[in-house]
DNA sequence: CAAGTTACGCTACGGCTCGTAGCGGAATGA
DNA sequence: TCATTCCGCTACGAGCCGTAGCGTAACTTG
């Protein structure tokens, strides 16, 4: 991710660039980010606080959103998937310190922002899918790996496609009903609205429509 | 949506406002998001495109934002949610509406604009939610009554609050899901993924992890 | 060590958009 | 007719953009 726009040949001549620059003005871009939000983030605000010449941002980054996109993507690195021993409550994890991070203000704003850039932008949506979208999927990877062993869900289809599909489809239900209602709806992703999205998904609208809540770790399908 | 800031005293004294002005502006707007997507969209151009001053924009809007959350909102408006018979045909049905309208450049471009926008922007949030979010919830509301209807889902809980808590579930689910798809992991939501999703949301993670499509209607939950 | 190469900080610039102010005129109600 | 409100037009200071040019710093090679 480190590397901006010319892919590094490792070793070049000459003098070589600050690597102690990136990370100021990374992390600048991220502080300006909270301040002031993103229609009014500004080269020159950036290159003040990372204590460096507004020319040396140009040199490195063609625009604005894509500098943004490599001052969040390390952000969402921090995201794991500690075995809490069922499936359910791996869900239930995983959405908790997700929301977590979209609680954060750099978090939500750059992401949001370089989204919504990303629609009129291809270059910059294929730099969001490989800095942060498809290295999440990971997350899904390994629950879903850790459930079939448990038994919790069935093995993988023979057609390597269709498993893909699949987790296509997971990742993108998890994540986009995370983002849709901490950002789009603007209400809390607590333990209770966890719960009850974990009953969804495990289950299916039969059961989450039910007012009755599943008993500890009772009700898991009886399928398996 | 039509009354920008001043809430409208119905017949004041005094020249009133243009309303072919407005609808003017309002499509202006639109047609000027396609083409040079949000960073790039002027209020000089809105006004130039529309035949109006630009300090008539400013006069009826405080930003751009704001003007372009009621340039949007009436496209979402066009969301109906025709009986297709069973509960899992109205789930695909409405998901495949929902994302052709979200293919739409001005649709997509002018949402995530406005969405990150908001994260820094209390009140913008709120009129996001009012002018576009909370409409749509109608759609789950016609949804869900149809389908307890046809027998597919329990009846409401007694505690109309838990029943609230379902709905926006349900919505955030559904719409986080087809954004994400659509605008995040820019994938297409065909006939395909709506119909596995449809089983994902209907019968959970452990129906929706087999390859085998569930054959016509006949794989509805044997619980209802 | 000297030469060659690359990155850096600084300054300055034209071009553009922003949001506001002030004016004369147009459209309505009293 | 008069008061009121909106409109279009012009003009303006302010701020940011992205680039160019310069002298200097850091590092590689011979």
């Amino acid at each position: 991710m480190a590397a901006p726009d010319p892919p590094p040949a490792p070793q070049r001549r000459g003098r070589p660039r600050s690597v102690a620059a990136d990370r100021a003005i990374l992390a600048a871009t991220r502080a300006a980010l909270v301040e002031v939000g993103w229609s009014r983030l500004t080269m020159s605000e950036i290159a003040l606080r990372a204590g460096v010449a507004k020319t040396t941002l140009y040199r490195r980054w063609a625009a604005k959103s894509e500098l943004v996109v490599d001052a969040v993507a390390v952000l969402f690195d921090e995201l794991e998937l500690p075995d809490r021993g069922c499936l359910r409550a791996d869900v239930e994890g995983v959405v908790i310190s997700f929301a977590a991070l979209l609680r954060r203000p750099e978090t939500k704003t750059a992401l949001m922002a370089v989204l919504a850039e990303s629609t009129t932008d291809r270059a910059l949506r294929a730099r969001i899918r490989e800095a942060i979208v498809d290295r999440q999927k990971r997350l899904v990877l390994d629950g879903r790996s850790r459930a079939q062993q448990r038994g919790e869900l069935p093995p993988d289809p023979p057609d390597p496609a269709e498993t893909a599909r699949v987790v296509d489809l997971i990742f993108d239900v998890i994540a986009g009903a995370v983002v849709h209602r901490s950002l789009v709806s603007d209400c809390p992703v607590d333990e209770t609205w966890a719960r009850q999205f974990a009953t969804l998904l495990l289950e299916g609208l039969g059961a989450a429509s039910t007012s009755a809540r599943p008993q500890s770790e009772q009700a898991q399908p009886d399928t398996f």
